[in-house]
DNA sequence: TATTGTTATACTCTATAACTATA
DNA sequence: TATAGTTATAGAGTATAACAATA
C-alpha cells in the first residue's frame, strides 16, 4: 500500500508558506528601521489609497474597534490623517500625510526586495516563477 | 528614458507574498476551531520535535521571556509539557502531550491544504511551481 | 432600525531589565 | 562569569459589548 503524497499544490503551497514565514524577521526588522510596528507597517502598505476606518478593518481582517487604536498610534507619529468622508457623517477618511507617504514608499521599496533564495535562482526560472504566479493569481 | 522595472524574483516574491497574506484568516480560523491563539498554533507547528525554550525562542524569532507565557497557555490547556532536559539542568524540554500531538496533526492538516489560488491551476503547472520552489529552496 | 466609529474591558503577544539556579 | 528560564513591567494587538452620532 503506496504512501499517500501530498499533492503538487499542497506541497508548492508548504514551500511558499515557509519561505514568507522566513521572511518576516527581515520584514519586521525594516518596520523597526521607521520606528514602526509590524501591523502598523502593514496599515500604511494598505494606505496606499485613501480609505475608510471600516474599510481598513475589513482588508486587516481585523475588528472596526482594534483600527481605532491603530489609527491613533500612526496619527500621533503624524503618518495619518482622519478625514471627514463626503458621502457619510459617520464616516472617517484615512489619508497619509505626506511624511506617512515618505515613509511608506522607502519602506514599501525595501521590503520588495526578493529574498535571497528568489535573487539566487537563473533568470529564466525567475522569469517562470513569475508567470506561474501571475496566472494563478490572475493578473 | 524606461520606466524600470522590477525584477522577475521582486515579481515573484510580491505575488507569493501577497498570496501568502491572502491566507492568513484561514488559518487563524482553522486555529479558533482547536480554540487557540494563532501564535500558539505557531509553537505546536514548531515543537513536532521536541525541543528547549531557548531553542523555541530562536525558531521563534522572539525574546526567551515571551516564550515562558505562550508555553504556560499551552500547558494550561494540556497540549505541552515541561521536562528536565538531561543535559544541563538550567534547561526545559518541551514535549507535546498525546492530545498536544492529536492537534498538533489535525490542525497541521487542514493548514496544509493549497489555497484555492494554487489549487485551481492544472496539474502541469502545479508541478512546475513545486519544482521552482523546492530548487530555490534547496530542497 | 441599522451602521460607523469610539470607549471600556479583558486577554494575548512582545521586549527590556532584574532575578534564580545552574554551568 | 555566563547562560537558561522566570518574573515584573510596560506597551501593542486583538475581540466583545455597550455607546454616540448619523443613516
Amino acid at each position: 500500500m503506496p504512501v499517500k503524497t501530498d499533492s503538487p499544490a499542497c506541497e508548492a503551497w508548504t514551500l511558499l508558506y515557509e519561505l514568507a514565514l522566513a521572511e518576516k524577521p527581515r520584514l519586521n526588522a525594516i518596520a523597526g528601521d521607521f520606528e514602526i510596528k509590524p501591523q502598523q507597517a502593514m496599515v500604511l502598505r494598505l494606505l496606499a489609497e485613501p480609505q475608510t476606518m471600516g474599510e481598513l478593518a475589513e482588508r486587516l481582517g481585523c475588528d472596526n474597534s482594534n483600527v481605532t487604536g491603530l489609527v491613533d498610534r500612526l496619527e500621533q507619529r503624524g503618518l495619518v490623517e482622519r478625514r471627514p468622508a463626503e458621502h457619510d457623517r459617520r464616516a472617517k477618511l484615512l489619508v497619509l500625510t505626506h511624511e506617512g507617504e515618505r515613509v511608506r514608499s522607502e519602506m514599501s521599496k525595501r521590503m520588495r526586495q526578493a529574498p535571497e533564495a528568489l535573487a539566487a535562482m537563473p533568470a529564466a526560472e525567475q522569469r517562470a516563477l513569475r508567470d506561474l504566479l501571475r496566472r494563478a493569481l490572475g493578473r
